[in-house]
DNA sequence: ATTGCCCTTCCACTATCCGGAAGGCTCCTT
DNA sequence: AAGGAGCCTTCCGGATAGTGGAAGGGCAAT
């Protein structure tokens, strides 16, 4: 009767999980009241959640008075399926491809409406780097991102139609256009992208499956565009895909929801 | 009362933690009744907690219902100093060490009263994985343990010195002799193992210092015990240990706070 | 059919969390 | 030197959000 749940209800754990969330690749290192901001949170709130899980080791402070994410995460994330299995696996396949091309390559999974890079191969000679492991890249820019999109759901294609971000004058904002490229990377197997993400890179991805035949990552080859035709790779990058799936497979991984994030 | 370790944890936060805390390279993947064992929380509390972690990603269920590390504490670990920063800047001198003797090299953080294995290098012909990155091993068993005890301070070696398990016949297991050991380590400058932790490995370590002299983090070699004289191995150690100090400084790693997990 | 184990939902109670207010701190600026 | 602007910390009454026992359903062995 008083106030009506117009608030998003909050639960400590998602507190303390916002709180965490706050840190990212741009924000390695923040203040307490940096945080309370990017969290959006009442600043003696923060300090209570930060302190608790700083007693924890879940987040550091340096002399500075910064914080930092902690060696608990550190080392309960190296648990994830996402590292250790899919990374162990895939190794081997991606540095095949990298001595053939020696451009750089990467696998990700999808997560949320992103795409997260859980693996990356380059050498000094290849692009700057625009991802690294854990980056989290759109879905609509990005080789890896268009197979997973082609291969998601029709409330994940919705949800990021809707919203297409520019970064460069070819990125594609179309829904319909994006839309039909879906449809077509899904029958042809890999995607393609052309600067359309960042200037003068370009990229080949194709799927990777699980149990039964299911999309649970994209492997993928970034190249400079430099006029070769990226053409003659999709062969190369199909054979390996297929390959690298039927390991995933044999190797347990093939469970889409142990590697993924969901709604 | 030094060693209080299960802390009956009173807060939301702790008990979050708890949960996630249950999860070791042991048990990479729980069931949630099993979860709530280890974590000492009623099945019910467990739950909802679980639930709750799951909705943020930071827990993933797999189709057969067990629970595992999530992708979103994979992402924020990967923006821990242990791993990005000192990582980077240490592979490169671990790489040359390696290269030099073909054993396994590694790098390791004080964390409670256990030492953190960070990095390790280590290819197909060295000792069995006994650690690798994330793992966390005895303080007095190893040579990096004993580096990183050696110069901790009195609070830590006085915890320490009161429980030291028995891996092997060769474990020292008396306070009065790690004691005296401990103060030749800061003397002398580095650590020596031999069959203490397993059978068939030795091990020489050195310490790695930040800002003021602090140590902040130790180097280590480990190689089998076939009967090769590992003292010649000690002015390598020290001189990359000396080179790879400086560099650590230079790239604003000397915080030792950053790396370490205090009480 | 029975037993054992796991997961899930329900709900009344109160322990636990909330966050405004106030004060201390260190750097600036005037 | 005084004033201001941020940042961090402690305090505390109020009520929200978490708690966990009980009960029930599912599944797989015996």
């Amino acid at each position: 009767m008083v106030t009506e749940k117009s608030v998003p209800t909050r639960t400590v754990t998602g507190r303390a999980l916002a709180v965490l969330d706050t840190f990212d690749v741009k924000h390695r290192r923040q203040s307490l009241a940096s945080i309370s901001r990017r969290a959006d949170l009442p600043l003696t709130t923060v300090h209570r959640l930060v302190h608790e899980l700083e007693k924890q080791n879940a987040l550091v402070r340096g002399s500075d008075g910064d914080y930092e994410i902690g060696s608990k995460i550190w080392r309960l994330g190296l648990l994830a399926s996402v590292h250790s299995d899919l990374r162990e696996v895939a190794l081997p396949y991606m540095e095949d491809v990298y001595q053939l091309h020696n451009d750089a390559v990467q696998i990700a999974v999808l997560d949320g409406l992103r795409c997260l890079i859980v693996e990356r191969i380059a050498g000094s000679r290849t692009l700057e780097v625009m991802s690294k492991p854990g980056s989290r890249l759109a879905l609509h820019a990005t080789g890896v991102g268009k197979v997973l999109l082609a291969h998601g759901d029709a409330e994940l294609q919705k949800a990021v139609l809707n919203s297409l971000d520019r970064f460069t004058d070819q990125t594609i904002t179309d829904p319909g256009v994006l839309e039909t490229q879906l449809k077509t990377i899904k029958v042809q197997g890999f995607a393609k992208t052309q600067e359309e993400l960042a200037e003068g890179a370009v990229s080949i991805a194709v799927p990777l499956r699980g149990k039964g035949g299911n999309v649970i990552a994209a492997l993928g080859i970034v190249a400079p565009s430099d006029g070769r035709d990226l053409g003659k790779l999709v062969p190369v990058m199909q054979v390996t895909g297929a390959a690298l799936s039927k390991k995933l497979v044999e190797a347990g991984l093939g469970d889409a929801a142990r590697l993924q994030a969901s709604t």
